[in-house]
Formats: structure tokens, C-alpha cells, sequence
RNA sequence: GGCGGCAUGGCCAAGUGGUAAGGCAGAGGAUUGCAAAUCCUUUACCCCCAGUUCGAAUCUGGGUGCCGCCUCCA
């Protein structure tokens, strides 16, 4: 079955058809750099490195393009609150999102440039527009004339008269009463005292939001892509006013299909930085939720719906991934070795990888694959992976207890098949192998807690009482420890081994 | 008010006409000195009403509830 996409622009689930043969151009509208990313800005972000590895996968040559919004209102203000500037505040937060979104193992674009350095498309682009008459200038101000744009509102369902109506009631303010409509939005903006501006035509100042997308897009992929991404809040006004600015200046198509992700929710409501009731990627990593947690937590609710971001389904998710991942441990340790990872590509491996027939399971992984052309369906998808998991998480557990016939079975070639198929797909949805966290740092840290020497040493002594048969002993040092967070699991072969809880 | 979307077991969540995937939690069992961890087994007729159909969670109509966008937002 071909890839299946839902494409916003139509309102329905259309078969992928690439403008070339092979070949997939992507634009994904990135974050402004004021603030660093939250759980809405991952699932976002996840859910498109997925397609962008499925395409990889399928055999396409992607190139995918990811913007930096690095001139806004929000960046100066921060800039302004913490006495620093524009450039301080965007290249903390650049630098941040590059960490957060490596820890996600979220493949880095081919190419994301910053709206700073977009500054003669910019330009040009609101030339051409003001010649071809869709945009008008006021007081310094460049605005876009929606009225002189037909089909002005055909990704969001609006209609201009209808909100013109809408919006009389509404206070007017000194930019509003520039404008010829209330949807006219601006191309560039005057500069205010005291802000950084750039030199223009039009007088020095700098560019609106929605025309950086136009001219980045332009630049690095031409005047039609195959795919453009965003959230489902960046439909209206951002990508209709994408949409009217580019097809206006250049006559086609900007992008075929429209993807968006629903929002993440909490309590009910979308998490926002208006709101306040986001969590960043970084504040759940710092408080022990493992990356790969995320990730799943993410991929098991489909793309387009909302998500509720709630302690127990994170917990779920956490335990879920538990056993994926050491089923996956399982899998590093008798499947073949690692690719190159200097590659471009490293973690997806193309599709000449020897199908597993003969199998029950076998067709697992065409089940996979058709789960994911059905728009992207992960969660389907995460049923494959958990039903090939299973038999080798129970086998990881015995080879973990020293069960000696477990390792010689987990050679034989069907487990083997299994194994290799396990980390194709995996690598697929970005689902990589968890180490333990190391136990030696801990107690060193500011928290209070038996180093790891006393602990090995009460090991010892509670191994030595149970030798003895005083289990009351034994139950008092394990009680002791588990009141210092150190939780005892007792192991086959009289071993004991310990985590920090 | 306009546009769009969603309602499936205790929680999260697939499934778009043929009799309910998966994860988590729960229960029973195995294992354990007791635990923990682990493994095995197991748990739903799909918001309400009406209709179409041999047959609907899945289609149609109506109702109810919830969410997003309409200002910056992944």
C-alpha cells in the first residue's frame, strides 16, 4: 500500500504522490528561539521525525528544511527583561533546541536557517508583492492586501467577508486602523525606537512572521514542496498568510500537502506558554523521564489527535517502554553490529535487509509498514514492535538471570530473525536503546544516600544473614536500605543487585 | 457566532460495514524465606436516540458533551 496522508489542504486522507520520482521536499515550521521547547513543541517535532524516517525508509531521498524564527516581539522582550540582546536570547535557546532535540533522537534538518539570514528573500519577496500589487505600505508599515488575493483563506475555511463582519465590533488600535482588512497582516514593520532593525526599502525596520516562511521556504526548496509541517494552531493565520504570500508572488503552488499535529493537552487544555501549564522536554528529562518515554508517550496516540499529557499515562509509557527496551538490549547484543554512524543516515536502514520468512510472524513487518502509510498510524505500529518484543524481553529476563540454556536459545534463527527485525523497525519510529543510568555518581551529588561502597557491603551482609537463615536480619538491611532510596532485587545464583529508586 | 476536530474497558489508545490491536493498571497463577523484579493467563459490545443494512463502534439524520483555531502559539 502507498503512503497515505491526511492533507489539511483538501481535508482529506490522499495517496502521497512526490512532485519528482524519489524524491521528497519538506518544510517544517520551527519554533521562535525565545523560550526553551516543551512537551507540545516534541510531540510535534517527533511526530514528523517519524514520517521523515518512514520516508527514508520507503526509499525516498528527503530533504527536510527547518526555520529558526529568530526576530519576534517575544525574543526582544526577553532580551529586554534579562538586560541581554536579540542575538543572546536566539542563540541560547538555537543551542538548546539542538540538545533537546538530539536527546529526543530526532534526526537534525538538512538545513535550518534563521530568519536573520533570510533577510534579502525576505525582501525581494515584498517587492514583488508590493509590484504585483498584494501589498500596500503605511507609515513604514508593508501590509499584505488579502482582498487582492482570491482563494485567501483555503487551508483554514474562512471566509473574508464573514470575519470582516465578525471583526467590526472589535476595538481598532493604531496598527488595525492602517490596515485596508482586518486580515491584512504585516510584511515589515516599521522599526520602533530602541529595537534592532534592518535597512529596507520600505525604510529600516524588520520582517513580519509569516513572510520569514515564505522566503526561507523559496530559498532552500523553490516555489512548490511536496510536504509542509506545523501545528495545528499555525493553520490560521500563519500558513493561510504563507500560503497567500507565496502563491501571490509567484504564481504556484507552495506546497501539495498539509500536514498538522493536534495539540497536546493538559487538563483538558492545549499546553501553551500563554498558559503557563507547559512542561519543557528538558524539565522532564532532568526529573528522570527517559527520552525514549517521551517518545513513546507520543507515538502510541495518532498524530492528528490531541494528547493528554497527564502523570499516569507518562508512568504507562515509562513502563512500556521498560520492556521494549530490553527487548532492544537483547537485540544489540546478538544482532548484527551497528551501522556506520557517521553516515547521513545512519539509523534507518534501507530496505534490502533480508525479509525473516518462513516465520509465523513474518509478515510483521509489511504490517508495520502498512500501519505506517495509513497516515501514519504509530500507534499500529507500536503493536507490531511490542508483539515481536515479547518472547525476547521474557528471553533478556532469563540470560539476565543466569539461565544458561536461555543464551545458547538466543542464537537460534528465528530469535535472531526476530531480533534483527525488532531494531529495523524500531530505528524506524526513533525508538533507540536505553543504557542504565550509571550508578556511581549518585550520593556524590548533593543527595543524602549511602555511597556505593556501604551498600555493597550491607549486600553483603544481608546475603550473609540469609545464608544463616535470619531473615529478620536480612528483611531489617533491605528495609534500611529501601529508607535511602536503594531498592535490593534479589537475582538468581545467590547475586543481588541494586537501583536507586 | 464562523471554521475544524473528537467521544471505544479503571487510565492512555488503535480499529471506518462482518462481529473489539497494543500499552499501563487490576485479578489469578509461577517464581521468591518474604518481597521486588520477571514470566504465563485473564478482564469491553464502543456517549444517547432514530434510521440504512442480512449484519454498524464503523454509514445517514438528530441530540448531548469536550477540544482547537478565529490575537502570539508546535
Amino acid at each position: 500500500m502507498a503512503l497515505q496522508l491526511t492533507n489539511t489542504l483538501t481535508r482529506r486522507t490522499e495517496t502521497f504522490v512526490p512532485l519528482e520520482p524519489g524524491k521528497v521536499s519538506i518544510y517544517c515550521c520551527g519554533v521562535t528561539v525565545y523560550d526553551l521547547c516543551h512537551l507540545g513543541h516534541a510531540r510535534s517535532y517527533i511526530a514528523w521525525d517519524v514520517l521523515r524516517r518512514h520516508l527514508i525508509w520507503s526509499g525516498y531521498q528527503v530533504t527536510f528544511v527547518q526555520n529558526y524564527t529568530d526576530i519576534d516581539d517575544k525574543i526582544l522582550n526577553r532580551a529586554a527583561a534579562e538586560g541581554s540582546s536579540m542575538e543572546t536570547v536566539s542563540e541560547r535557546n538555537i543551542e538548546a533546541f539542538v540538545a533537546d532535540m538530539a536527546s529526543l533522537n530526532i534526526l537534525p534538518a538538512d538545513r535550518m536557517p534563521r530568519a536573520t539570514q533570510s533577510l534579502d528573500g525576505i525582501r525581494a519577496l515584498i517587492s514583488e508583492l508590493e509590484a504585483k500589487g498584494a501589498a500596500y505600505s503605511a507609515d513604514g508599515d508593508v501590509y499584505f492586501a488579502v482582498m487582492k488575493h482570491a482563494g485567501y483563506g483555503k487551508l483554514s475555511g474562512r471566509d473574508l467577508a464573514e470575519q470582516q463582519s465578525n471583526a467590526d465590533g472589535r476595538v481598532a488600535d493604531v496598527e488595525e486602523a492602517r490596515k485596508q482588512h482586518p486580515f491584512d497582516f504585516a510584511l515589515w514593520k516599521g522599526a520602533k525606537p530602541g529595537e534592532p532593525s534592518f535597512p529596507s526599502p520600505w525604510g529600516a525596520g524588520r520582517p513580519g512572521w509569516h513572510i520569514e516562511c515564505s522566503a526561507m521556504v523559496r530559498a532552500e526548496l523553490g516555489d512548490t514542496i511536496d510536504i509542509h509541517l506545523g501545528g495545528a494552531d499555525l493553520i490560521f493565520p500563519h500558513h493561510e498568510n504563507e500560503i497567500a504570500q507565496s502563491e501571490a508572488a509567484s504564481g504556484h503552488e507552495l506546497a501539495r500537502y498539509w500536514l498538522h499535529n493536534g495539540m497536546v493537552n493538559v487538563g483538558g487544555q492545549k499546553m501553551s506558554k500563554s498558559l503557563g501549564n507547559f512542561t519543557t522536554i528538558r524539565a522532564l528529562v532532568e526529573s528522570g523521564v527517559s527520552a525514549m518515554t517521551l517518545r513513546l508517550f507520543v507515538l502510541q496516540a495518532h498524530y492528528r489527535k490531541p494528547l493528554d499529557f497527564t502523570p499516569e499515562a507518562l508512568d504507562a509509557a515509562a513502563t512500556g517502554w521498560k520492556g521494549l527496551n530490553a527487548a532492544l538490549q537483547l537485540t544489540a547484543a546478538t544482532g548484527p553490529a551497528p551501522q556506520d554512524a557517521n553516515k547521513p543516515q545512519p539509523e534507518i536502514p534501507q530496505p534490502e535487509i533480508p525479509q525473516a520468512g518462513g516465520f509465523p510472524w513474518a509478515d510483521a513487518r509489511s504490517r508495520f509498514a502498512a500501519a505506517l502509510n495509513d497516515d501514519l498510524n504509530t500507534s499500529a505500529a507500536l503493536a507490531v514492535l511490542f508483539e515481536l518484543a515479547k518472547p525476547l524481553r521474557a528471553l533478556a529476563n532469563r540470560i539476565e538471570r543466569g539461565d544458561p540454556a536461555a543464551a545458547a536459545e538466543a542464537h537460534q534463527s528465528e530469535l535472531v530473525a526476530r531480533c534483527v527485525l525488532l531494531q529495523e523497525l524500531a530505528s524506524v519510529l526513533g525508538l533507540k536503546i536505553e543504557t542504565e543510568p550509571a550508578k556511581a555518581d549518585a550520593g556524590s551529588n548533593g543527595h543524602p544516600g549511602a555511597g556505593d561502597a556501604e551498600i555493597q557491603a550491607q549486600i553483603e551482609a544481608r546475603l550473609a544473614a540469609k545464608a544463616a537463615k535470619n531473615f529478620q536480619e536480612a528483611d531489617r538491611i533491605r528495609d534500611g536500605l529501601k529508607a535511602q532510596g536503594i531498592e535490593l532485587i534479589d537475582k538468581g545464583g545467590g547475586l543481588t543487585d541494586w537501583i536507586r529508586a
